[in-house]
DNA sequence: GGCAATTACTGAGGCTACCTCAACATGAGG
DNA sequence: CCTCATGTTGAGGTAGCCTCAGTAATTGCC
């Protein structure tokens, strides 16, 4: 069954970026909003909320964590001084790519038990299931 | 990039199966519970929870509410009376297989995107990873 | 027969990761 | 000036798990 077979890998794909992430002492979803921050930059944290599809009062607490690990800082916006901007700061950007890394490496080594065609065929299939 | 493509696959697809399963009024876990009573028929409370990985107390819960709702009966054990042997009511069989069945049309309908060749290639490529 | 181990149920309490709602401070903009 | 937007905070709630401890029934072994 395509759906199962499907979801097993996903399982296993799932396994190994826990096992990833529990090393360095970083949930999920602040995982998720450091892959945010690089990949886009300082942002808003109602944009940030907005990315991570959680509640800003759900946000606040996220950056919280992130700020007191001292991976992020707050800076009130020049544009608007309401509002709140987030970045990472050079230890959260440094963690965020070792993640990023370590992510990577794991998940080219699992993906490694199929050949460069197969993978290229793949990720060609998959695409076309993505809209 | 492969997994980056793969979990939007699987975002998409968990989302339909969150969908064909709210209107029920069954959570994922109780579904899985009563997918695995469907496919292995009676077994102990023990085993369930070892089916379901969580804590012998939470299996308790969820065959608790799947009670409630008239889905499946709690018996003694004639083997060994202590223990508690959970089986699947009528309703409950008729609830389950309706699951699966509107679960795997949707999955069906979802992979349609792509040619019979296609998935039966994929089928074989992701079955390469599974242990 | 007696006793320890096993199986399950229950209550209590805890955790994570979210949610809503309401109050508040600050600032933007007509 | 007044209203609206942005974020923070506190309170309280939910789902779905967890552990720990205590109880009851039953089994299996010496």
């Amino acid at each position: 069954m395509l759906v199962d077979t499907f979801w097993a890998v996903a399982r296993q794909l799932r396994a190994l970026s826990r096992d990833a992430l529990a090393p360095l002492g970083i949930s999920p979803s602040q995982s998720r909003a450091l892959a945010i921050l690089r990949r886009h930059g300082p942002m808003r944290l109602g944009s940030l909320s907005e990315h991570l599809r959680i509640a800003p009062r759900s946000a606040t607490e996220v950056v919280d964590a992130l700020q007191r690990l001292g991976l992020l800082v707050r800076d009130a916006d020049p544009q608007d001084r309401r509002a709140t901007v987030v970045s990472l700061t050079a230890e959260g950007q440094a963690l965020s790519a070792k993640i990023k890394h370590a992510q990577r490496s794991q998940a080219k080594e699992f993906f490694n038990a199929l050949s460069e065609d197969e993978q290229r065929r793949l990720v060609e299939t998959l695409g076309k299931l993505v809209r």
